[in-house]
DNA sequence: GATGCCATGTGAAATGGTGCACAAGCGCCT
DNA sequence: AGGCGCTTGTGCACCATTTCACATGGCATC
């Protein structure tokens, strides 16, 4: 009987999987929308553009078997992969930084739709502080600690200029938050208890910059030695 | 001689290490521009939150040899990176969909900074086609080849809705751009030629969720069992 | 000029993830 | 009831990446 509870969650699910887990999701949702009741790996896979193996064995870390010659079914994925990526909890969040990216993710509708209202806006400029965005009135960086107390927010989205992402981290972190988001472009330190994820956009276009260049000397070499 | 210029580039590096890149890259121009001109692996370690002896590894893909005892010269790491990440080439970028994330990203310092002028605008929208966006008049989807063409454009970012986002892929790619960075969540195809990357801004809180919620399991099961 | 210190550069082991290939199992059709 | 085709679940080998540990070699000091 306390098996039937405990040990579902027990065992980690590899970082890999759980990267791929909201696709999975996606996929799946709207194959339930279209009426779709069972799937099967390797159309999951082309869904979600990686091998059927891998989902498959994706899968079995979830403890979410399917059925021998037919597949899985499809509602009861979206639950397990659901039960995983948070158990359905809709963690409200905290952004901190009302620049243009601050606006733009506060207005941005996949937050809300992935059970991530979001619940407030701080911003250290007091020229910001009292504007309504996107129908929350931002307030001061100094309210954090109360902001967060009071809506139970619990992942924290640094918005801020790269200087003072550190300084919003901080904040963050005392003021009880345990997940953040950070697109300011900087590394950012945390205590270990606290799970940061860093989202660079202007890294992200480097990379691209490489493989272009990269294919370009390629083929300049391509055409001198062939 | 033929040698100093080409063989440099030939032999590619671990996709790893590029994602590296950029990080270490704005650690060092911040040294840089403290007056800092010899940096050791440890430090520069510490600046983009990795290993050092990684670093060491990384930079000898670079062939960016340091001085034994001392360290590395902060000002030729910074070409050495830069020439890898794109030659120093400035790279103008189209914005597929101006939305508010298409908005916030028109105006992101970043890109410009990273060398990835923004272009121009497109939106499918009749409503927003001819507005001016952050110094940019919004020209409709139908002219993006033309625009491509024009501004020599090879990178493009779709910031539309999921549902446009394999249209404007395609547009895209039929427009000659040859690197992708889709901020839509949606799975979306290219062909080998085009390179893809993915940023999902909900799928990057999902993940957060997972280890907000297993750490929650881990810990009532700590209590149970210990 | 020799010696000691210090940081690089790299071989090798450990780790984590992917994908193949196949056995096991389920349902359908005869 | 039996056989067949389809799909899952997984052992295993391969590959990429990380990390350790140490030999190598330059610089400063004496």
């Amino acid at each position: 009987m306390a098996d039937a509870a405990g040990p579902r969650q027990d065992e980690p699910i590899p970082d890999a999987t759980v990267a791929r887990l909201p696709i999975y999701l996606r996929g799946l949702v709207e194959l339930s929308d279209d009426g779709v009741s069972t799937v099967s790996s390797v159309v999951l896979a082309s869904l979600a553009g990686v091998n059927a193996a891998n989902v498959r064995k994706d899968m079995s870390y979830l403890h979410a078997h399917g059925t021998r010659g037919v597949g899985y079914e499809v509602d009861h994925l979206i639950g397990e992969i659901s039960l995983a990526l948070g158990g359905g909890v809709r963690s409200p969040v905290v952004i901190v930084g009302v620049g243009n990216l601050g606006r733009a993710l506060s207005r941005y509708d996949g937050f809300v739709a992935g059970g991530f209202p979001v619940a407030g806006l701080v911003d250290a400029d007091p020229a910001v502080v009292g504007r309504k965005v996107a129908g929350n009135i931002v307030r001061s960086v100094e309210d954090l600690a109360d902001l967060v107390a009071e809506t139970g927010c619990t992942v924290g989205i640094v918005a801020t200029p790269a200087a003072a992402a550190q300084v919003a981290v901080d904040s963050l972190v005392a003021s009880g938050v345990s997940s953040i988001l950070n697109f300011a472009p900087t590394v950012v330190t945390v205590p270990d208890r606290v799970d940061l994820r860093q989202v660079d956009l202007a890294t992200e276009l480097q990379i691209l910059g490489y493989h272009q260049h990269h294919r370009a000397v390629a083929g300049r070499s391509d055409r001198a030695t062939g």
